[in-house]
DNA sequence: TTTTCAATGTAATCACTGTTCACATAATCC
DNA sequence: GGATTATGTGAACAGTGATTACATTGAAAA
């Protein structure tokens, strides 16, 4: 899948949804979010700006997918660190929120794509569908009733959870938190904080 | 202070830095953070465009004063409910808890404003001093010892404490949480969670 | 009071942005 | 092979942040 058209004389490009995207992906890793426009995509795909609009409406709608794509890397993520602390025998939803940590150190600029409601459709199907998985993972990951609970409420314990964890990431990336510490500090502040929550959770959960 | 400039004739507005101020506020408010621009800002005033840039270096200086002016008033909220919960013999921190989300809730745009390391200069002096005066209210909610504490360094609860909190409002404002609920519902959400928040700080404070 | 000068506001202009529209080219279906 | 649909283009539009040389003003200095 190149980003860049084949050949350049060829009229059609073939996947220029999908490159579009990783022309996001490339110029937001790069430049931040904010240096992410339709005309540098196109320009990096080796494409005019308005062919953009055959494949999306909008600027926003282009986001709105490159946020649900970065929504389901996060949540791929999460469920392979649920898998492993499961082989481990250790604490899944340590090893989640870590993850969902870890994500937004590392790819800070998705991190920020996804949670920004002026520059995204945050009633878009797939988005709102993606986001759901993403609470699911973390409330599987101290609990493991899951599937046949209604995604769109939370116990004030399940809330606790993914606003802890969210809210430290969001503070390492937009915040005043953690400026000068490297990743790994920051990570080990995390699970600090996560081994904090626990008492919060004692009292509903049998075994830790 | 009028928004405005006095009379249509005068050369000299007098009050151009804040009042700019203010036009972000309104155009913020009214149509959200992302519809700030520094000509919409400076027609709302009644002066030409390149005026603003006598006042603010960039438009992104202007949105970093901005965002202080807004972790301003976030603090003043936060201190006069700490007050208030001190007068009631409440609980502090679950009051200056729930002033955050207020504020986040009630001025969304405001909220959003604070929190964008690509949009601001989050390395000015002002801004950095607002942002740590937030965290010692939060902190100073749930322990009195504030003062002479490093405001870099958190311990794992006081970490635990603002990310939660922040979370939740930045979770109510950006994502997907809550989205058909209203104002006082959320508020109560909020509660709850920060009542589960008890038993995480019960074994490090002596009285509650 | 007059003169000087720094502070503050302006107009014109630049490159860039998202978006639209009439058009060009290609792939696909009958 | 010819018609139809999907996809990409080029030119244009209003709006954006920013810079520059210039205009106007208020206040300090003479």
């Amino acid at each position: 899948m190149p980003i860049l058209k084949k050949d350049k004389n060829s009229y059609h490009h073939g996947n220029l949804a999908e490159s579009l995207l990783n022309a996001v992906d490339e110029i937001a890793t790069k430049f931040g979010l904010e240096a992410v426009s339709l005309r540098a995509c196109a320009k990096l795909v080796g494409v005019s700006p308005s062919s953009a609009f055959r494949h999306y409406a909008d600027k926003r709608a282009l986001l709105t997918a490159f946020a649900t794509r970065a929504l389901h890397q996060l949540s791929e993520q999460m469920a392979t660190a649920s898998q492993q602390a499961q082989e481990d025998g250790s604490n899944a939803f340590s090893a989640v929120g870590l993850a969902y940590i870890d994500f937004a150190l590392t790819k800070p600029a998705f991190f920020r794509a996804m949670w920004r409601e002026e520059t995204i459709y945050s009633n878009d199907e797939a988005y709102v569908a993606a986001a759901n998985q993403l609470s699911g993972h973390l409330q599987g990951g101290f609990a493991d009733t899951i599937a046949d609970k209604d995604p769109e409420s939370f116990s004030p314990q399940e809330l606790l959870a993914w606003s802890s964890v969210h809210g430290l990431a969001h503070l390492f990336v937009e915040g005043p938190v953690g400026n000068g510490a490297s990743k790994e500090q920051k990570l080990v502040m995390a699970r600090e904080m996560i081994q904090a929550l626990g008492p919060a959770f004692a009292s509903s959960e049998s075994t830790s």
